[in-house]
DNA sequence: GTCCAGGACCTAG
DNA sequence: CTAGGTCATGGA
């Protein structure tokens, strides 16, 4: 099963590798990874992005979804403040675009991000899924096939040779509800294990409806998610951004933090609550997206 | 060995 | 409101 979505100004391997989702990994000149019960490489073409599944697809909407073809990324960037940081992070960022993931896989991935390197987030995730999800695929849809199925990092970041061959989708609330702490935590999630039990639990039980939370207003949204137990102001908005589609979630960590910082107060310390005012004002109706732009912008200029 | 990571939460000033 | 400690774990 294949489907060409037509669309330009599309940079998936930035939107992919920035931080807003764990779970894709590159292939060649591919990536791989689960949406929902579908696994799914995606490779970038000059007439779009080609998805390819192995198991069957009539409807290729919540790809579209996912993938935010459809969004008009020019009229977004036209939005945004015309100051210098913001038009080298453009410049430097050029097809970057927001993702639209399934709320609880969202949710509960930035509950495990708090103070762990993306890498780290990702093996979490990795290890998470591989041993409380629906297994969704056995072998990777496309050339070249793979036989070996154990994943081994070598401590430089290369992966060797070895693939997996199964790939599984992200455990369902109702599954993680009965898992205990001690399963959570041999996943290495360490002091956040608490946190995401909680959740699985309320949501699992009915006492959260992330549903709901989509017909709310984004303060309203805020508050309901922050009544869970490790998740603040900064998660909350990464859910929000992420997941909803809130386009005002502004959520701000340390690299963001950061590049307020250096970038709009150079001289003189700003203060948290300066910062958090700086940023619900100067940038726009998609000041989420800005942000994202201002993240990557930042994490590529350590990088390289 | 030290520092820090897409934080949250609690306490003390 | 701000500053500092604590929570696990592992990459750099």
């Amino acid at each position: 099963m294949e489907i060409l979505l037509p669309v330009r100004d599309y940079d998936l391997a930035a939107t992919l590798d920035s931080g807003q989702v764990f779970r894709w990994q590159r292939e060649g000149e591919s990536w791989n990874g689960v949406l929902g019960e579908y696994f799914l490489q995606l490779t970038q073409t000059p007439a779009g992005i080609h998805a390819r599944a192995i198991a069957p697809v009539n409807d290729w909407n919540f790809l579209r979804e996912f993938l935010q073809t459809e969004t008009n990324l020019a009229a977004i960037l036209k939005t945004f403040p015309d100051d210098k940081p913001m038009r080298d992070a453009v410049a430097v960022c050029q097809g970057l675009r927001l993702l639209r993931q399934e709320p609880w896989e969202c949710l509960a991935s930035f509950i495990l991000s708090s103070t762990k390197q993306i890498v780290q987030i990702r093996q979490i995730v990795a290890l998470l899924c591989e041993r409380f999800g629906e297994e969704v695929g056995r072998a990777v849809p496309c050339p070249p096939p793979i036989a070996n199925r154990s994943v081994r990092f070598h401590h430089d970041g290369a992966q060797r040779t070895a693939r997996p061959t199964t790939a599984f989708a992200f455990p369902s609330p109702e599954r993680l509800a009965a898992c205990t702490e001690v399963e959570l935590r041999a996943c290495k999630m360490g002091f956040r294990a608490p946190s995401l039990l909680n959740a699985a639990r309320k949501i699992a039980d009915g006492k959260l409806d992330l549903e709901k939370i989509r017909r709310l207003d984004y303060a309203e949204a805020r508050k309901e998610l922050m009544t869970l137990r490790g998740v603040g102001g900064k998660i909350a908005d990464c859910v929000l951004l992420f997941g909803y589609g809130f386009d005002s979630a502004f959520p701000v960590d340390v690299w963001i933090e950061r590049a307020l910082q250096e970038l709009y107060f150079p001289r003189r310390r700003a203060s948290e609550k300066r910062l958090r005012h700086f940023a619900a004002t100067h940038f726009g109706p998609h000041a989420g997206y800005a942000q994202q732009y201002l993240f990557h912008y930042m994490r590529t200029k350590v990088k390289s």
